[in-house]
Formats: C-alpha cells, sequence, structure tokens
RNA sequence: GCCGCCGUAGUAUAGCCCGGUCUAGUAUGCGGGCCUGUCGAGCCCGUGACCCGGGUUCAAAUCCCGGCGGCGGCGCCA
C-alpha cells in the first residue's frame, strides 16, 4: 500500500526513530526506524526535516504502540520535497498559536490532526445536508452570485462594476428561490453569502455559506420547520455516526439530537428571558445578548436546538406572510445553545400583498419587477430557510470563534490570504 | 461607526504599573551532542526578538503623542 503525506512529528531515541505522517486522516501514519534491524530506513527517516512531503509503501504494522496514529512496516520511502526553510507554525500544538496566525497559516496548519477535524466535519455538514435534501425531493440549483439588488435593500451590499453598470455580490439567494418555486416545487442551494457589515464579533464573517432552501405547497409554516428541524437532526447525527475520529480528535461529544425541536412563539421567549430576571426592552427583536441567555435557560430544560416562531413585522423582510394582527409574521428563528443558526419562514406568495408590503418597507416595487413577475403566474404557497454553515459547525464543535469554522476566513479586515 | 484591551525571536510568552539591575528571561522551532519506542519524552551546548515614527529624560521594551496591526464588546445578522 502507497499512503502519502507530510512529516508532523520526528522523534530520534537513541537507535530508534519515529516519524509521525500527516495523510489523508485525521490520525498520522506512524514510521519507525531501527538501526539495527534496516539502518537505511533509519537514516533516511532521521533525516527527514519537519514538513517533508514523503510517500512510503508499507503495511500497517502487527505492533501498534504509538497512542496518536496507525504504526506501519515501511518498505521504502520516497522524499518528494524538503522545505527550504523551517515552518512557520508549530503543527503538534505544543506551541498554540494565535487565532490570527492559525488563519495566516491554515493551508499548513490543517496538516495537524485538531485542524483537519474541523474542515473534514465540515464536508460531513455538506455531505449530510445535500444527501438529506435530494432524497427528500429537493432539487439543487444553483442562483447568480452577481445581482442587481438585495432581498432587503443597499446598506449591506458588497458593490461590483458590471461593465457599464453597478452590480452587487448577493448576500441571499432568497428571491431567486423563491422564483423558482413557481416551477420546481422544492429547491435548495449551498452558497455563499457577501454582507457587508461591519461588525467584528466572534459569529460574524463578511462571506459565509449556507444551505438554502424553499419549498412550494405547503399548508403552513410547519411544513418548513419540520424540514429544517429533521435536515439539523440528520446532518448532526450523520456527523456524530460518521465522524467520530474526528469528534474524538476534538474532545467534542455530540448528544444525538431528536425532533421536534421546541417552538417558542416570540412573545414566550421574552416571557421565559422576564420571568428569568433578565432585563428585556420592549422592542421587536432579541439582542445578541438575550438570545445567549435565552440559549442558557433553554439549555436547562434541555433543548440545545429551539424554534423562536411569529417574529414582528417591523423587525423582519418584506417577503415574509403577516397574521391577520398585521403585526406578526411567520418569520422564524432556529438557535442552537443560544445562537441563531437559521432563520427562514413562510412567504407572501399573493402578488397584491406582496406589492403592499414592499411600499409600507419603503422598497421600489420598480427595482423588483423581475422578482414580482413570478408572482403572477400560480405561486403556490411557498417558504424556505437559510442556514448557516460556519454558524451550525461552530455550535456543534463548541468553537469559540467562527473564524475557526473557515478556512481561508473574509471578515472586516481579512482579504488575503 | 462607537467603546475597551493588546503589539517582545519563526511560533507562544515573561519583563512594562514603580525608566537604569535587560548583555531582554522561558518554552517550542532550528543547528550540534547524549539516550534502544517517544506520546507535548528527557538532558547538555548553540541560535534568534522589543510594530513604525516622533517626544520626555543623563538613561526608554518600560512614560507621552500619532500611525499601523491584532483581539473582544455593541448594533446587525446566517
Amino acid at each position: 500500500m502507497r499512503l502519502c503525506g507530510w512529516v508532523l512529528r520526528s522523534k530520534v531515541i537513541g537507535k530508534v526513530v519515529i516519524v509521525e505522517v500527516s495523510g489523508s486522516s485525521v490520525k498520522p501514519y506512524v514510521l519507525v526506524g531501527k538501526e539495527d534491524v534496516d539502518p537505511g530506513l533509519y537514516n533516511t527517516l532521521k533525516d527527514l526535516p519537519l514538513g517533508s512531503a514523503i510517500c512510503f509503501e508499507g503495511e500497517p504494522s502487527e505492533t501498534q504502540k504509538s497512542k496518536r496514529g496507525v504504526e506501519y512496516n515501511v518498505k521504502s520511502v520516497k522524499v518528494y520535497s524538503k522545505p527550504s526553510e523551517p515552518l512557520p507554525v508549530e503543527l503538534v500544538g505544543k506551541v498554540p498559536s494565535l487565532l490570527d496566525t492559525r488563519i495566516k497559516y491554515r493551508w499548513l496548519l490543517l496538516r495537524n490532526p485538531l485542524e483537519k477535524a474541523i474542515f473534514k466535519v465540515r464536508q460531513s455538514v455538506i455531505e449530510a445536508a445535500r444527501r438529506y435534501l435530494i432524497e427528500n425531493g429537493f432539487i439543487e440549483v444553483h442562483t447568480p452570485k452577481i445581482v442587481a439588488a438585495g432581498a432587503e435593500g443597499g446598506a449591506t451590499l458588497f458593490k461590483v462594476q458590471y461593465f457599464e453598470r453597478e452590480a452587487y455580490l448577493s448576500q441571499s439567494p432568497q428571491l431567486y428561490k423563491q422564483m423558482l418555486v413557481s416551477s420546481l416545487p422544492r429547491v435548495f442551494e449551498i452558497t455563499p453569502y457577501f454582507r457587508a457589515e461591519k461588525f467584528n464579533t466572534t459569529r460574524h464573517l463578511n462571506e459565509s455559506w449556507g444551505i438554502d432552501v424553499e419549498q412550494g405547497f405547503i399548508d403552513g409554516l410547519e411544513d418548513v420547520l419540520n424540514t429544517l428541524e429533521n435536515l439539523v437532526a440528520f446532518i448532526v447525527n450523520y456527523v456524530r455516526e460518521n465522524n467520530k475520529e474526528e469528534l474524538e480528535t476534538l474532545g467534542v461529544e455530540l448528544p444525538r439530537i431528536s425532533t421536534p425541536f421546541k417552538r417558542l412563539r416570540f412573545e414566550e421567549a421574552i416571557d421565559i428571558l422576564r420571568s428569568n430576571g433578565v432585563e428585556v426592552q420592549e422592542s421587536e427583536d432579541l439582542s445578541d445578548q438575550a438570545e445567549r441567555e435565552l440559549g442558557k435557560i433553554m439549555a436547562e430544560k434541555g433543548h440545545d436546538l429551539y424554534f423562536i416562531v411569529g417574529f414582528p413585522w417591523p423587525s423582519t423582510g418584506f417577503y415574509y406572510m403577516r397574521e391577520e394582527d398585521g403585526y406578526h409574521t411567520r418569520k422564524f428563528d432556529l438557535d442552537y445553545r443560544g445562537l441563531e443558526i437559521a432563520s427562514g419562514g413562510q412567504r407572501e406568495h399573493r402578488y397584491e400583498r406582496l406589492l403592499e408590503a414592499m411600499k409600507l418597507k419603503g422598497l421600489d416595487p420598480s427595482n423588483f419587477s423581475f422578482y414580482l413577475e413570478a408572482f403572477k403566474y400560480g405561486m403556490p404557497p411557498h417558504g424556505g430557510f437559510g442556514l448557516g454553515v460556519e454558524r451550525l459547525l461552530m455550535q456543534m464543535l463548541g468553537l469559540s470563534n467562527i473564524r475557526e469554522a473557515a478556512i481561508f476566513v473574509r471578515d472586516r479586515t481579512r482579504l488575503i490570504p
């Protein structure tokens, strides 16, 4: 068997040399050279600097003494590349790097089992989502990332020059997804979101990824909530089953998730906070701190994941369906341990009402004519959501900063690498 | 945009408050030596740093001002 990777650790103890090689799995390959058994191999391994790119021919050894990796009996080693200078960061965690350094050298640090484990789990999240949605009749689509208008107005959009016109990077596939539901009853897209918001927090990125779903012919909001809760439960349980090595490496205990998730009405959430002594302003949305407090309270009651439904109209987008009272909407958030990981709702599919809602929000319908036209020819009742990949990963793995969940980070100050 | 904290070898840090004792300490990495399986092995020798600019002072890593960079909080949101 031929295996390849990079020298991660190397230790010479007298006449024995032990080399760990970072390959495709989280746990390294372990190569052992003994001077009195195979002097040639011993010398080759002894002289390999950290970071060397090598391949070796070998089979798993009958003696497995290493606590970190899988040992191989090595027949031959081929060295493809040696570093021209010492590595800029520790890959083994003897001297942990600061987050800033970790982000700068992520492409190199991915040789480290911990760092690699995070992104192998991320891969599983995407794989599980795609599998679940396809199995449930959703079609994967791709919508434009260069757009003429955003879902919410222009404040948070990145401008780009599109020949002689001004265009924007898409902050959400929302409007396109809805248009597609006029022909394809179930669609989803795994997509980047671009947000030009100048925040600097542990849970915001300016380029992030979402699992975006839209579903037509629904009987009500419950259909959308069902899809989302089952999707999230499938993803988490999939990771639990398929990433045992990664979770162990990261020291993460991932409890099995069952559905349904608790549904809290917006007012209920505020009441719970107040009855637990948390001051909540009379407002149309929950502050981040309030959300965190609610997360703690809900966790004590055994709810890691819960919906908050029925957000007031003043704090929501124009496209959410309003209840008869004109104040509550069918917009919801999904919170995971006090952090919003998804939001969505039932949309307004009735043309006249949609037009009226846009005007109420101060938007000019003529800027959205391409979108509005889709509501003229038999738009079914529909709803959907966007699920943040980095946020889901962050909460699943207990990461303290969302930047840990993105390989190459785009935030307020980072544009390279 | 506002507020707070921080910037010392490749990496991670001590020293800064109370200026001189700093020829800037330690770990890791790197170079060399010892050790017959290490588990962040261990031991010995060597190597390399005060973000930039200005100011105060006999004397600045240390105090002051400006710049640049990082971390976090708020708003907003996935």
